[in-house]
DNA sequence: CCGCGCTGTGGGAACGTTCCCACCCGGCGA
DNA sequence: TCGCCGGGTGGGAACGTTCCCACAGCGCGG
């Protein structure tokens, strides 16, 4: 019948017999409380079960003890969901450790976006993450504008301003073009990834580094654009086999693509790897299951979830922190596609 | 070099000459304000970019505009993640339509499990979104002990006390099994979910339910316990293979142990669907690329999130609503591996 | 012509914390 | 013995909002 109202930090001390001042120095952790006043306290807490409002906490110290994570809409969808959930699985588990929250936006179209920079604005949160982001980004760009702790997953481009933590793009995909070029494959074409990306960009880069380095040159005709989506991966593979039916191994810039060029060329009656190699990007749940199993770039995706966070809370921390720009190693991961 | 101080309510109210009751009347949508003074608050809102803050709303409200979405991380794993990406994406778009944040949570183990019903006694959250709660689910129980809003993915039984949103599973695992038989497949085994879920239950319900209406009786040495990962379909089937050879069919409670069993098949030379038909239940992606593409039960994933969060806004928002139970109705994708 | 009610308004209090400051007290050095 | 210092403590103010209430002005009915 009687609406209980949770106690508060004036109950406890009342109950404790000492001032607001020491339970909050005790929830603090301040050294200067005498032992027994501490004890008094923590006991008083235990038997009220007394939690601190964080929302009170929240608005004079003018921290929220949340972060937001930001990911595109488009980009959640597809095949891409084992990514974000190994990248949330990263973020979350460094984030539970300090007691942040995590707050996940999904935007979905250019509106939300505004509307997030309002919630942004609204001091929900301490810091955002944000993923994926086009070369044009304006929610990075507001960030940066509005001073607020910010790091992305992947950047801009080369001259980032922000921090950010990415993989081995440029590396990983060097090296898938150089296996096969080892293996004796002589005309390997790429199917490049959204090229307003910069893992658009640094991709077909290591493809083209890949032949130089091996003393060839890049033949640009076997250059397909594609947009990371299967359906993508299938019509760069048709206008490829097209343009250049000799081709002997293609580097799809995402394992989705792989499985569409995989799909077409089946279609159109060569065998993989004995006629045309595949070689993916991401190493998803879905590589192992293709039919050959799929040659791919491993990506240390939940690695790259915990070093955002890491670099986050370091910002959200101290005031003016240096930029950090981190960028992890991949892993070649070979099966029977090439 | 002087940190400017975000506008607040006061200063807003100076700037349009009223006073801050007024300012506040016109953010929250109130009829007592003359059109004059409304207009001159919207300006000066405008003007000095001015945004309510949410934390000290919150702390006069005791509300938080944001929900929690707990999952557990064991089951953000292995293959469901597209379960997770859908789920997300249908929670998270109803709650932005009403400007509700959503918390993600990720519970790795009971210790943290512990700490985020703190965090949740922090009242930092209006209501809790549950996935995939075992039989006894602790802290389901603490929920509904605290009488904290809370909608569940599932239930932990037939008689679950809490709202919940569920898809069809005894009805889609009826039809898959109904649909074997129909097609003349006279020994259908079955490697179940994890028992202690009510998923679990419910799709072996199904299996049963189908011999029944067709008239035969159900074979009990044909159920063989999985848990839903890919590893353990492959090991339900080997013991089912030898346990009963002569089986003509397995329907699987989930894609990834369909996946499993679909490997361990093949290694046993038998021919999908010719010698044994296979059926999984999810639809995730994995199901359209495996070899042969796998028939399976879609579950409408990204609906049952948007139900769940429309019935917890409304649990929120008026405070002893009914409980609502609701069941969604799943379909049967025929592929070719039956 | 007076009061009553209704519309529009604003100031004070409250929400639950932290921070600043003032205070008390005991020990120690001059 | 006195003053100073520093550890331990508590009360007041502040954070930015909403809600309660009081009040001004105005029209209208008795």
């Amino acid at each position: 019948m009687s609406e209980r109202r949770p106690p508060t930090i004036k109950t406890v001390a009342a109950r404790a017999g000492v001032g607001r001042t020491t339970v909050s120095r005790v929830l603090n952790g301040s050294e200067l409380v005498s032992a027994e006043a501490r004890a008094r306290v923590l006991e008083a807490i235990k038997e009220l079960n007394y939690v601190p409002n964080s929302v009170a906490r929240g608005l004079v110290t003018n921290r929220t003890e949340a972060v937001a994570l930001v990911i595109p809409e488009s980009e959640s969808r597809l095949g891409s969901e084992p990514f974000f959930a190994a990248l949330i699985r990263g973020v979350s588990g460094v984030l539970t450790e300090t007691g942040t929250q995590l707050q996940l936006v999904l935007v979905r179209d250019e509106s939300e976006r505004d509307q997030l920079t309002s919630s942004i604005a609204t001091r929900r949160v301490d810091g955002v993450l944000l993923v994926s982001v086009r070369v044009q980004e304006r929610l990075a760009a507001m960030l940066e504008e509005m001073g607020l702790p910010t790091v992305l997953a992947g950047r801009r481009g080369e001259d980032e301003r922000l921090s950010y933590v990415t993989s081995d793009n440029l590396g990983g995909a060097t090296e898938a073009v150089a296996h096969l070029l080892r293996r004796g494959r002589v005309r390997v074409a790429t199917i490049t990834g959204s090229l307003d990306m910069d893992v658009g960009h640094s991709r077909l880069a290591g493809w083209r580094r890949a032949h130089e380095q091996a003393g060839r040159t890049a033949d640009e005709s076997l250059v397909e654009a594609g947009d990371f989506s299967e359906e993508g991966g299938r019509r760069a593979m048709r206008s490829l086999l097209e343009r250049a039916p000799a081709l002997d191994a293609v580097f799809a810039a995402s394992d989705l693509m792989a499985v569409g060029a995989l799909a077409e060329l089946r279609r159109q009656g060569r065998r993989v790897p004995d006629d045309v190699a595949v070689v993916g990007f991401e190493d998803s749940v879905l590589a192992r299951h293709t039919n050959p199993p799929l040659s791919t770039v491993r990506q240390p995706v939940e690695e790259v979830g915990r070093a955002m966070a890491r670099i986050l809370l370091s910002e959200i921390g101290e005031a003016d922190a240096e930029r950090q720009r981190l960028t992890l190693p991949t892993e070649l991961v070979v099966r029977e596609s090439s």
